[in-house]
DNA sequence: GCTGACTGCCC
DNA sequence: ATTCTGC
DNA sequence: GCAGAATGGGCAGTCAGC
């Protein structure tokens, strides 16, 4: 099949111009030929059924994979689960070569099943972005009488960064095609461009180790200060015909998820405001206590069709910025004017709809001291952000506009912990040959034994998991020790004596379904988790028993702002 | 009707 | 989410 | 510095099997 052989060769290549120009050519011999197949194609590549907001999903992971193989091939279900998981490489070309033969043997409907298997992630060097640019470069291609052989690549360059621009704002591939087919990529700006109703890719924020970072970066340039809310990020659109919409960071449609947000608007909007689109973080809130709640609560709210009078998890909006007013876009206006709108155009409801907490100061210590109150406030700490200069709105970017900064993120703060890899998974991809992934423990002290507190996989350079898989593939036992404590859900590929420790940095400490660190400590049956672990660093200087102990890490959970019974324990 | 595995989507 | 790496 | 690809905890929703 001619997309396969595409995809296989886009495989082979490492170079993204390489890649791009192989898709880039793909995509004109659709242009040229069926014209018509042109969105199927790209939503094919961008490993897509339909746009994120439509909500659509396949519900095909690699469990079912598995089993469609099994089945397809009659091959031992035990054993193509091992190749596909022990020897990566192997069973990656194995698993590709099982879905090539069926396709070859396949008819009529077949292929197109299978090819949706493939979907759930084809890890060949093509996403999103690099689709975007040889969707552009087509374009120039399809485009006869405006390129000139000697400014061609200043012009794929420029048609690039429109149909991104474009995506970004309206990430619908079916109007930008029908666009693109229609009038060519220079005017596409024109032709299809933000609508209220439509999802807007969200701006991101770059990590920053600390307040002399930000400085540095923004030494002569204005800017402020925000509280960093930990819930879910929410972009809300109001349209003139009173119609509203939730949109999520991945521009999933959140509308029926939050009725109560839906209806507060009416409450928070002003009378003047006709349509708006704003971008928020939704926080779960108790109303008693005026308390922020910590995110792990605020997943708990039910995701579907809810219903207002059934909603046990209250929320509060705490708004940022504002994209579009009265119909008017203001994605290119400068942020010190974009929240003069949002502060003009709503009114703030404690514990329903609040602005977020702002200042603006370029003092090292104000700043630092803002960090520890946004803390304080059960938030997860700054972002930071130009206010009058370089500060547009800049959709779906992490931009230098906005910078992050998170206790965890500095070297002298955050929650540090040593751990004991006690099992391992076997690696996928460029982690094939070596373990993608550790269980760890902590170690308690009193009963004498290993519980689990983590799985981790991020944090190590390619040399680091190198040495590590081949230091602890000499310690594999076959079986687990009789004094490690962990779930039977986890189920690792191999077990390690407990020989290491490993520094890993986390975000937060969580209560575990199914971790055991710390079990009958601060719950009496549920153990601790880490939010976000990392590797720091291989503690060689340390022995297991002398890792985190389990009323460290208990000691640890209960410091955090949001576990504290009482207020009586804060120093004065 | 309950449970557990799987999936998708938040972070 | 965080982190690393090839280009 | 971008883009992509490794990987984390944990929740509700879904569905097969008991």
């Amino acid at each position: 099949m001619f997309v396969a052989k595409a995809l296989d060769a886009i495989s082979k290549e490492s170079g993204r111009i390489a890649i791009t120009a192989i898709v880039c050519n793909m995509l004109r011999t659709v242009m040229e030929t069926t014209p018509e197949d042109l969105v199927a194609v790209v939503y094919l590549l961008a490993n897509r059924i339909a746009p994120a907001h439509e909500g659509l999903e396949l519900g095909i992971g690699d469990a079912s994979i598995i089993k469609a193989l099994y089945e397809a091939c009659g091959t031992k279900e035990a054993q193509i689960k091992k190749q596909y998981k022990e020897s990566g490489k192997d069973s990656q070309e194995k698993k590709k070569n099982h879905i090539k033969a069926l396709l070859v043997a396949a008819t009529d409907c077949e292929p197109q099943y299978l090819i949706r298997l493939l979907q759930a992630k084809l890890r060949i060097g093509l996403a999103e972005q690099t689709l975007l640019a040889a969707l552009g470069h087509a374009a120039v291609y399809a485009d006869k009488q405006s390129s000139t052989p000697a400014n061609i690549d200043s012009s794929l360059e420029e048609a690039a960064k429109i149909v991104k621009q474009v995506y970004s704002v309206i990430p619908v591939y079916d109007k930008i095609i029908s666009a693109l087919l229609a009038d060519g990529v220079w005017d596409l700006p024109k032709t299809c461009s933000f609508s209220p109703g439509v999802p807007v890719g969200p701006m991101l924020a770059k990590p920053t180790k600390g307040v002399s970072e930000i400085l540095d970066k923004f030494q002569d340039i204005e800017f402020t200060c925000e509280y960093k809310y930990d819930g879910e990020r929410a972009q809300i659109h109001y349209m003139e015909d009173g119609t509203v919409e939730i949109y999520s960071r991945n521009a999933e449609r959140n509308t029926g998820k939050y009725p109560d947000v839906v209806d507060a608007i009416s409450r928070f909007k002003r009378p003047s405001v006709t349509s708006f689109v704003l971008d928020c973080e939704i926080v779960a809130f108790d109303r008693e206590k005026k308390k922020i709640l910590p995110f792990q609560v605020l997943s708990t709210r039910a995701r579907k069709n809810v219903v207002l009078s059934e909603i046990k998890v209250g929320v509060c909006i705490y708004a940022f910025d504002i994209l579009y007013i009265n119909g008017q876009p203001l994605l290119q206006a400068q942020l010190d004017s974009r929240r003069q709108h949002l502060y003009e155009s709503f009114e703030e409801e404690p514990g329903f709809f609040q602005f977020a907490t702002a200042v603006t100061s370029n003092d090292l210590e104000e700043i630092q001291k803002f960090l520890e109150a946004a803390v304080d406030a059960s938030c997860e700490g700054l972002i930071i952000k130009t206010l009058k200069k370089d500060a547009t709105y800049e959709p779906s970017k992490r931009s230098n506009n906005w910078l992050k900064l998170k206790k965890d993120y500095m070297d002298s703060t955050g929650d540090s912990l040593d751990l004991v890899p006690i099992a391992a998974f076997h690696g996928r991809g460029k982690r094939t040959g070596v373990y993608g992934a550790f269980l760890l423990a902590c170690y308690d002290v009193n009963n004498e034994e290993f519980q689990s507190i983590c799985k981790i996989g991020t944090g190590f350079s390619e040399a680091v998991l190198e040495e590590r898989s081949a230091s602890l593939r000499s310690k594999v036992i076959p079986k687990p020790k009789s004094y490690y404590r962990y779930s039977d859900t986890i189920n690792p590929d191999v077990w390690f004596e407990p020989i290491e420790v490993w520094e890993v940095k986390a975000a937060d400490l969580t209560i575990s379904p199914v971790h055991r660190a710390a079990t009958g400590i601060v719950d009496s049956d549920k153990g601790i988790s880490l939010r976000f672990p990392r590797l720091l660093r291989v503690r060689e200087d340390k022995n297991p028993e002398d890792a985190s102990s389990a009323d460290m890490v208990a000691d640890i959970y209960r410091a955090q702002k949001h576990n504290q019974s009482n207020r009586d324990d804060d120093e004065q």
